[in-house]
Order: C-alpha cells, then structure tokens, then sequence
DNA sequence: TATGAATGAGGCTTCATTCAT
DNA sequence: GATGAATGAAGCCTCATTCAT
C-alpha cells in the first residue's frame, strides 16, 4: 500500500514537478535571452519574468537571486555545447592523421554550427560572462584551461602515436590550437556573415602545415 | 628674454595644467584598477576617487561620468600598447622568412611582456571591457578586426615575396594567428605562472610548420 | 449570478485598484502640501513619500518622476476648481444684463470660496507653478488665455443682445475682467482675511458702471 | 592736510570703487537675464559668471550668495520700474476726472512700455521671483499691497473732490484696477505681439464707465 | 583682488529582494 | 503557489560655496 501512495504520490507530483521544471526552463531561456541581448547588469529580474509571462516575484520561487540564475543559464549553455559536441564524436581514440584531421574538422564545424545558429550564445559566454564578477571570470577561464586539457590529450595521443610531430609541447600547442578556435568565434561575432569554412579551412591549414613557404627551409 | 618666457610658457605647460594633467592621469590609473580589479559595475565613482584621495565631485571636474572614464581607461591602454608594440618594431616590410620569424617573434615577446608586466591589463580589455555595454563590446570587437588586417598585411607581403604559402586565405590565416596570441593572453590569465616564452615557441611551432608528423604525408 | 459577479467585477474596481487608486490620491495630496507649503524645488520626493508614509520607492510606482506628479498635481487642482465653477452654473446663456451679474456673482463667490477654503490652491497655482519651469509657465499662462476665451464669450453675447455696451472689445475687456479677478485672488494671498465680499462687491461695481462720479459727464 | 589726503584717497578710491561698482551692475544684469531666462532654480552661479566673464568665485566677492543676487536683481528691477513710473508723473494730486484719466492713462502707458520693452522683466517679477522661496513671495505679494495703497490714495483722493464715485470702496476698487493692470501685464506675457492701446483703452473703458448697456438702469 | 579647483551635501532614481494576500 | 506592492540600499550626478594661490 505504502508503494501504492508512494506510485500516485510520485505521480501526481512528477505532474507539478514536470510543471515546475519547464517554468524553470523557460525562465532560463528569458534570462540567457535578456542577458545576451541587454547584458547582465542591464537586465532587470522584472523583465526576465515579463518576457516568460510570470509575476517577478514568481521569479523567486525558481531561482535564489540574480546570480543564481546567470549561473545556471551558463551551466544550461555548456552543457548544450558539451552534447553537441559529444553527440557524434567519439570521446577520443583516433589512430591516423587522417582519421585526427577528420575528427577534428566535425569538431570545428560543431563548434561552428553551435555559435552561428545563435550568436547570442558566444556573445553570453564570451562578453557577458567574463564580466559578470571574479568568479564567473574564473568560470569562463576554468573552461580555457579544460578544453586545453582535452586537446592536449588528443595530442599527446597522436605523438604518441607518431602522426604529430614527435617534439610536440602538447599543452601550449593546445593552447595555440584552441586559440584558433577562440579567434574563430571572435571573428564571428564582429563578422556574423563570416564564411566559417573558410575560417575553419585556414585554421586546419596553419594547424597541420603552418605557413611557411615551400621554398624555404623547414625550421630547424 | 621675451623670447624666453614665451618658450618656457609654450613648450612647458603651466603649473597649474600641469597639476591638472597629472590627477587626470591619476584618476585614469585608479579607474583602470578599480574596473580591473572589482569590475565596471561593482566600482562606484566614490571609490575612484577615494583611491586617488580626492573628493567625489572632483572627479566631475575630470570626467563627464562614469561612461566616460571607462572609454579614457580602455584608449588609454590601448595607446599604451600600440606604442609598446610599435616602439622598436619596424612598423612593416620585412623580406624573408627569417626576418619574418624574427619580427613575430619580438611582436610576441612585446605582447608578453605587456600583459604579464600587469595581468589587469589584458584583465580589463578581455573580461571586464567586452561586456560593459554594446559600444565597449563592439569597441573590443573592432580591435581583433583591426588586429587582422594588420596581420593579414604582413601575410600577403610574405606571400607575395614567396616566403609564406603562395595558396594562404590571408585574412582568415590571420584570424587564426592572431586567435593564437588571444589564446596565449586568455591562457595567461587563468595562469599567471605559465611559461610565456615556451607558449610563444609553441604559437611559432604551429604558425610556421604546424603539427604533422614528419612521417605523414602533408595535406593535399 | 455569473452576471453579478460579472457586474460588481466592471462596476466596481477590485480592491487592489482601489486601494492602488485612494494612495495614489494621497501622494498627489501629500504632493500638492509638500509643493504649495514649502515650494517645488525645496521639496524632495522623500518629503512627499515621508508625508503620505510610504518608502520614498514606492512613489516611483506610481509616478514617473517629480515633474509627472507636479503635473498631476496641477491637472488635479485645475479639475476641481473646475468642477467646482461648473456645478451649478449654467454653462452658458443668459440673456439679461440682472440674469448675467447673478451669473457672476456666483461665479465669483464660488472662485472665492475656493480659494479662501484652500489658500494653498492659488498658491501653488499662482506663486509656484509658474515658475517651475517653461512648460509649466506657459500651461498656467495658457490658463489665463483660456479663461480670456469663456469670458470674451460671455461678453460677446451680452453685446448682441444689447444688455453690455455695444462698442465693447470684447477680447480686451474680458482681460481686464478676469484681470480684477486675478487681482482679488492675488489680494487673498496677502491678505487671507481680507472680505471677499466686500472685494467682489467693488469688482462688480467697476465692472458694471465704473468709477466715474454721478457729476461729471461719462467718457466720450 | 588731512583734507587733501583725504581728497586723494577719496577720488582714488572712488575709480575703483566705481569699477566694482561697474561690475556689481553687470552681475546684476547677467543675472537677471540668466533667471528670467532659465528659471532661478534652473540657473547656476557658474551661468551668471561666465555671461559676465569672470570667475564664478569672483561673484562671491560682490555677492553673500544666491540667494543675495536675486534680491538685488529684483530690488533692481523694482527701482527701474518705480524710476520709470515716477519719472515724468507728478506724484500725487489731480483735480479733475480728466486730468486723472490723462494721469493714469500716462501710467498705463509707462507700465506698459516697460513690460513690453523688456518681457524677461515681467517674467522674473511675476512668474519666477514668486515661487524662489516664501520670503520672495512675500516680497512680491507686498508689492500688491503696495500697488493697492497708491492706487487707493488716487481714489480717495477723487471722491474726496466729488469726481469718482461717493460710495467707493477704495482700496477694494483699487485692488479691482491695479488687477486689471495685472491681468493686461499677463495677457502681454502669453501674447507677446498683443496690442498694448487697445488693451489699455479697455481697460480705461471698465475703468471708467463700466460694461453695462446704456439701455439698462445703472445699478442701485 | 580674481580665480577656479576642490568639496560634499543633497536629491533623483533604479531595482533586487521580501512578504502579505 | 503566484503575485506584485513595498521597500531602501546604493549610486550617479549637480552645484553652491570655500579657499589656497
């Protein structure tokens, strides 16, 4: 009997629950919206709730306080970008060069997609956030350092592997390598109507090859 | 004589402009680390002043407001690194890949040495600036663009003499260099003990020959 | 009984609106206080808030800013003594010079109580509003010219109908009129103890038959 | 000896005496125009020093303080405009009905010139001077009260020769006249371009003989 | 004596947050 | 639970006045 409560009781409240939870949801989507568009510090709690449809003290039954919010909406927002870039991508194991550069191209064209879908998205975590106070600065600049992890990784699999070069400092060349990337989105957000393949296809040309002429010696 | 004083009056500023130029300066530089150190909005006027010691409404005196200190600050800076920058670099024209080498390599060092001399330097214009409002972002924004022309500059002598790939997309490879730098300057701030130098070596490493193994063929 | 419900829903205001109308009617009152007594720009909104007894943030809920409630303060003031004149005065259309000095005379009577009920009425209308600003200045002085109007049409009618001197300049004389009235009220201000009967009386007298001694001969 | 000294000092003292005496005027001037322009409130010590072109701490050396300037602006004014009316009008002391028409025929004439050679002199006395603080308003009040006497010495005056009305209420009927004067003085405020004559004829006509149709009976 | 740099009291206004309904 | 009315801390900015030069 007890499960018997225990199931319509669960129920019953994963109704208000699911209920709750799209209200929470929807009032994540306003604020990232009100603070990418406006800025953080522009942006009224009254006007995150005007844009949902909710009294702006309904807001506080969802959320602790401004902070609060903000850092969910950038928690909602990494974790978008970690599924679509997880989606297809094998977490790691590639062998060849070639299976590296194909790799690392659906990453960038990921990567691509995600921030030219809704610049709004770059914009909040890369002019917004920083800004916001000491510790989402750190938030923002902790992803920096783990993405360089990640690539790191990557690289030191493939000179492991022998298909990067063998000198290779793995952690500052991911740092190089990542920076490309932050340019790239950069560049995206002055120029909205940027070719990013072409961008992504320069930044896999510098990455692989570099730019040194064919007429000249290699560096030593 | 007449001469004389009217050469001490011309070329020497009065005492009192004089006095006034140097707590203009004053007020720049405590607004600079206010805004770096706490954040635009978490720095009231009040605290400006008092860290230089005046009274509130003496800064009214210096500035139009809040706005305009801000946008005294970031051209401030700028102007100091543009002539950091500029101060012994030939301003172009370099004619080989070694020269080349050797030019980005003190470009690099410059720019180390700039924002590891004063991590809130690249604080201010990377995490507090882009954010203050759309002006200051777009302000920000334009700066990496104006940033990759001059590059891209460099890139299509290079190319043009024969020392760079005659097939590079300039202006995107330039976005991709200078997202190097950026990358270097972010990773600078997350870790201010970080090697620069070994950085730099590793941004020419992936600029000049990238990062295929000598044991792959190169990228068609 | 949903047509009750429907009924007391539109006919009366909820209690929320009333209660949202009746402090708002306060701070308009507290204003007009606030205002007359001590003056609009020695006022503070504090004062008003302080004087009505609410937080001085919650006078920005329901006015813009102090010139909006000194607006609101003089449209509010301006009604009444509007109403006030029109309560029981026929609009218009008297057709004998006795029907128009009973018409005036009430007239006079009723603007005389109204301004010796409140002296803070013509006080604010007279001494502070003017001088508020521009805008407020040329709306009181907009006032006299309105009233010019509905007195000049008075007058027009009586000259047709042949009760009021035929060669009368209707425009003018109506100035002088509303003239003597505005001299009255001006004379309550100095003097709030002053017979307004006896005043209205000698306007009147001057008004009808002038000055002029029996012995000599009237004016050519 | 000490009368020759004394002469020295005297005449020395006297040119620059006669200088700040100079300047006193012109601060007086500026202010008036920055007040009856702008508003008393809406003016800063700063706007009057720099249409005279001296240092705003200059004016503190001629005047206590804002509130002293306004004083004397208005003290200035009201010395202008008594000269002006006392100028070529004998003070007191007509006779006949006709002289006394010719006499404040005169007066409405000067009065009228006055405002309408310089409207900012009415503006200030009547739309700014009374809404400064409650001492100015009373100081303007008292100027009515003021009016009213002279005005009432005029008519008791002509009912004590027979030539105006036996049973006038004097200083009521003065309030009535020296209101029509007001009022003609506010109608030149809204309507700068207004015939003056004509207003002042109307004016005489109420004045004198009332408004009444001659086909009625007098009033009893 | 003239100046204007410095000052801070004072006032307006916003908005995050609370809480009674 | 939802609401929005109320609140006051907080911050921007002005300007009358003082005073050292």
């Amino acid at each position: 009997m007890a499960a018997g409560v225990q199931g319509i009781q669960s129920s019953v409240l994963s109704r208000a629950e699911r209920k709750k939870a799209e209200l929470r949801r929807e009032i994540i989507d306003a604020a990232f919206e009100c603070f990418a568009e406006r800025g953080y510090h522009a942006t009224a709690i009254a006007d995150i709730a005007a844009r949902v449809g909710i009294g702006h003290g309904t807001f506080y039954r969802y959320f602790e306080n401004k902070r609060d919010i903000v850092e969910h909406v950038i928690t909602d927002l990494l974790e978008k970008i970690t599924d679509s870039l997880t989606a297809d991508n094998a977490p790691n194991a590639v062998d060849t060069l070639q299976d590296y550069r194909v790799q690392s191209a659906r990453i960038g064209e990921d990567l691509a997609r995600i921030v030219t879908a809704d610049p709004r998205v770059p914009r909040m975590l890369l002019l917004q956030a920083p800004g916001i106070d000491k510790d989402m600065g750190d938030r923002i600049l902790g992803l920096f350092e783990y993405a360089m992890q990640l690539t790191s990784g990557y690289l030191a699999h493939g000179v492991s592997l022998g298909y990067l070069k063998e000198e290779l400092d793995v952690d500052n060349t991911a740092r190089a390598i990542n920076g490309m990337m932050l340019g790239a989105i950069v560049a995206g957000l002055s120029r909205p109507d940027l070719d990013q393949r072409a961008l992504a296809s320069a930044i896999r040309g510098v990455m692989y090859d570099g730019i040194s002429g064919s007429l000249t010696t290699p560096s030593p």
